[in-house]
Formats: C-alpha cells, structure tokens, sequence
DNA sequence: GTAATCGGACGGTCAACCAA
DNA sequence: TGGTTGACCGTCCGATTACA
C-alpha cells in the first residue's frame, strides 16, 4: 500500500482532543469524505450538499504521548490519564513520556533552491491551503461578525438546531508560552449505552459510541487539562483526582483481565517494550 | 474473532542557513 | 533579523502475527 492510500483511511487518526473526533462523536452518518483527521464523517450532508473528494488534512499528533501509548505504538491524547490508560485501568500509570533532547550543532549544506522559483514563493505558497475540508458550510450558522470565520466543521453539522452553537465567540489563538486558557466550549459529546461487547479491529475502538443510541450531551471542554471524556476535576494541575470510574461518562474501562485477579496485564496494554523509540537513550 | 506486535509513513519541532 | 529549509525525533496507522 501507498503511503497515498494508507491516506485514505477513512478512520485514521481520530484526534482525541479535537472536538469533532469520531472516537466521542456520535457517528450520525459516514461519509468517507473527510480528510486525514477531518470529522467530515461525523455529520450527515443535506441532499445535495456531498461535496467532491477534498485534499485530506494532516494526521495530528499529540504533543507528547504518555509512556504507555508510546510502548504500544497507539494514540494518545492530552488528557492524563489519556483515555487508553484510562480505558485499561492503568490511568495511574499514565504519565507523559520524556523527550529525549535534540540534537544541536548539526552541520548543513547548502541549501537547495526551488527550481527556478525564487524563494518568496517557496513555501509559502505551495503550503496546503488552509486545512479546511470543502465542506460546504452549514447553512443558516451564525458566526460572531467578530470573529474569525468559523471552519465549516465546527460551525453546526447540517439539522442541528443552530442554537447548539455559537453560544461563545471563537476561542483567542494561544501565543507561544501562553498558559492554556479556559475558554468556554460546548460539543456535543454521546452517552454511551451499556457497554454489550464490541466489534472491530481495533481495541482502542471498544465501547466507543454506536451509531443511533446516544443522546447528545454537553459538556464543557477545556483542553489540556482534562480530556472531552471526562468532567472537569478542579484540579490545577490538570490530574484527575478521581478515579476513572467516577469521571468517565464512558462505561467504565473494561480492560481485559489476564489473571485470575482480573488485574490488567501491564505488559499488555503497554504493548511492545522495545521498537526504536524505546531506548530513550 | 480478537488482541498484540511492529514496520514504517507521517507530523511537529527547531536550529542552521540565507536573503533582505 | 526574520523567513526558509531540512534533519531529527516522536506519534501512531494499519498490516501482520499470535492467541483464545
């Protein structure tokens, strides 16, 4: 497979922190339109409105995966514990893997020039447009004349009531170094039946929403500190103080007994202990 | 059928480079 | 001095393998 088409995974990286991810969305109806990360899928298209293949959007990555996300090579998200380790009981474990420093003083060559392209436009200008998926922007959607343009992908999925939404003016654009502000945000964010076993592949995938049996809920959502899974603690730090049980408005983690005690297998959540990275050296 | 493993594509960061 | 470039390093997708 091409990396193109490894592309073209229509559930590949379900951004955990981005609000419009799959992974806590109700899957209303697919629509392997979206980009790379895109939510394209999460909303249902008024007749008609099925926009043309878009340019996929960029595969995003958390900051800094927690140790146990990194030895098994699967995502993670900001929230600590993130929702793997949560899901798997080891949410105490879960803490943010050291980056190792980079390297300093490398020598470089010249530069290489833009074939006959003078460096102004260099890569300015073949930057992909701007990351938005050509979804056609929900109709009747307010957005604050003061504000930037709302993305079509946050504005109100076509046949919500637009009132949903917009409620807050969009959030300021953090500066570098910016403590991580608290800005008000609402998603809509499902109330998971009764966990009945799951289907799929994918075990990050276990107990996630099933099209057509939530409710939409809202909930606030302040990134960072505290994952859109989970209600907000009042810790300053940003730890839960809770155990998951109590703070997940998913079922509660069903990670998969390998003893008789019914303790998670460390091992086996954590995945493999060596690949590359995990020498930290 | 499900879970674990892991190769490698991809993304983000940031220091060296370079033109203005 | 600020923009550009590209190497480094981390993340995690998804195919493959192992296991129940």
């Amino acid at each position: 497979m091409s990396s193109a088409e490894r592309n073209q995974s229509p559930d590949a990286d379900n951004d955990i922190q981005d609000p419009q991810s799959s992974d806590l969305q109700p899957q209303m109806t697919v629509h392997p339109v979206g980009g790379y990360s895109s939510p394209m899928h999460m909303y249902p298209f008024a007749p008609g409105l099925v926009p043309p293949q878009p340019p996929r959007s960029k595969r995003r990555q958390v900051k800094n995966a927690c140790t146990n996300c990194q030895k098994a090579c699967k995502k993670c998200d900001d929230a600590r514990p993130c929702l793997r380790c949560v899901k798997y009981g080891i949410a105490e474990e879960c803490v943010d893997s050291q980056r190792k420093e980079r390297k300093k003083g490398v020598k470089r060559g010249p530069y290489k020039k833009r074939d006959g392209k003078d460096r102004a436009g260099s890569s300015a200008d073949h930057v992909d447009a701007p990351e938005q998926p050509s979804m056609p922007i929900a109709q009747g959607v307010p957005q604050p004349s003061s504000s930037p343009p709302m993305p079509p992908y946050l504005a109100a999925p076509v046949g919500y009531a637009t009132s949903f939404y917009g409620q807050f003016p969009a959030p300021p654009t953090p500066k570098p170094g910016d403590a991580p502000a608290y800005y008000p945000q609402f998603y809509i964010t499902p109330i998971p039946p009764p966990h009945n076993g799951h289907s799929g592949q994918d075990p990050e995938q276990q107990g996630y929403p099933q099209p057509a049996q939530f409710y939409p809920a809202f909930l606030p959502y302040a990134p960072q500190a505290y994952g859109p899974y989970m209600v907000h603690p009042h810790r300053p730090d940003g730890q839960m103080p809770m155990p998951p049980s109590q703070y997940s408005p998913f079922p509660p983690p069903f990670p998969k007994p390998t003893s008789s005690t019914g303790q998670v297998d460390a091992a086996n959540v954590n995945g493999r202990n060596d690949h590359g990275q995990g020498d930290q050296n």
